[in-house]
DNA sequence: ACGATAGCAGACAGATCTGTCTAGTATCAG
DNA sequence: CTGATACTAGACAGATCTGTCTGCTATCGT
């Protein structure tokens, strides 16, 4: 992997998801990167491709995070829990990379929407399989329902609001 | 109220909460309103004060429409999230406008970010009351769940998500 | 009648954004 | 040695964005 590659991709990663994708433009990523233009434009065709390239990278990032946090069955799904209640009071935290993305690109046709897709089936199909494990009644609904805790947990906790990110996690374990 | 300015807000809510505040350009908005630029700028001083009057109004409208909904106790917390539900199933759904807001708002201490506060804070209290009225135990932590799961509703529901939507509803009911 | 207000059309300035291009340097494999 | 690859700096084009300004018209309260 190119030096300069992985200096843009980090810079792109750190100030898309602190500040925004649409309010970056690609001559502040360059300057912080420290990269010419034509570097840029050599490593990626375009600025969505580096979007793309920002969130596909997260992706992989974000399901080894939590596919690594190790455990079966309830106590997983309990580790995992606690897991994204600790990152989202973090400081840095400002919420979920994907539904940020989300709510800058508006059309669901959009590769970055496939991308939020793709990446919320994977955390449903997670819980799902772990309900399952642990022979749990109505894994399908109750993976659902884990699923919509996990967006809760993120938007609150990048909101700084920690009790609803508690009030989330207490549910959620009591419920499986 | 003047017939130019209700045009440019109704327009800048249709084009904000459908494509996004970044990606809607002023021009957009003034020659969807078929409005002259000077007309928009006579009753706007910028932007970003137009952007707050959209979100101003939205928070009056969401809070008469929620406000509205009959009954009392734990009947109107089921009421308000049915209706949640439903608004969020409906074809132009595309998630809470002030969360989407926030995600486009890095700074907490924007004025932007100030009205989301206010509206969840809103939404949480009156959630607050409705369990206090019923007689719920541990009203204050039931009515951070209940934020929570609201969050999680229109998240999930500007996805498309209707399984996840349905899945909170139904544990929101449970819990209370 | 007249001044204030609201409206129109559209040019303009200045900034910023994405993407291309020129021109040159450094490294390294064959 | 040579050619390909990666990199540098920065000019440039073309679009778009916000906001200002000029000039004109219509309405309305006093």
């Amino acid at each position: 992997m190119s030096s300069a590659r992985s200096r843009i991709l980090d810079t792109a990663t750190r100030l898309f998801y602190a500040e925004g994708i649409h309010t970056v433009g690609i001559d502040r990523v360059i300057a912080e990167a420290s990269v010419a233009k034509a570097t840029f434009y050599h490593h990626f065709k375009s600025k969505e491709e580096l979007v793309l390239a920002y969130l596909t990278t997260e992706y992989q990032r974000q399901r080894g995070v939590l596919g690594g946090v190790p455990g079966a069955g309830r106590e997983r799904i309990s580790a995992i829990l606690t897991k994204l209640a600790d990152l989202s009071a973090g400081p840095g935290f400002r919420g979920c990379p994907f539904l940020n993305a989300a709510a800058e690109y508006a059309d669901p046709e959009h590769p970055v929407r496939r991308l939020v897709e793709d990446y919320r089936e994977w955390y449903r199909d997670l819980m799902r399989d772990l309900l399952i494990e642990a022979d749990s009644a109505d894994a399908t609904q109750k993976a659902d329902l884990l699923l919509l805790v996990r967006d809760g947990i993120t938007v609150a906790g990048g909101l700084g609001d920690q009790a609803a990110v508690r009030a989330g996690v207490r549910t959620a374990l009591a419920s499986v």
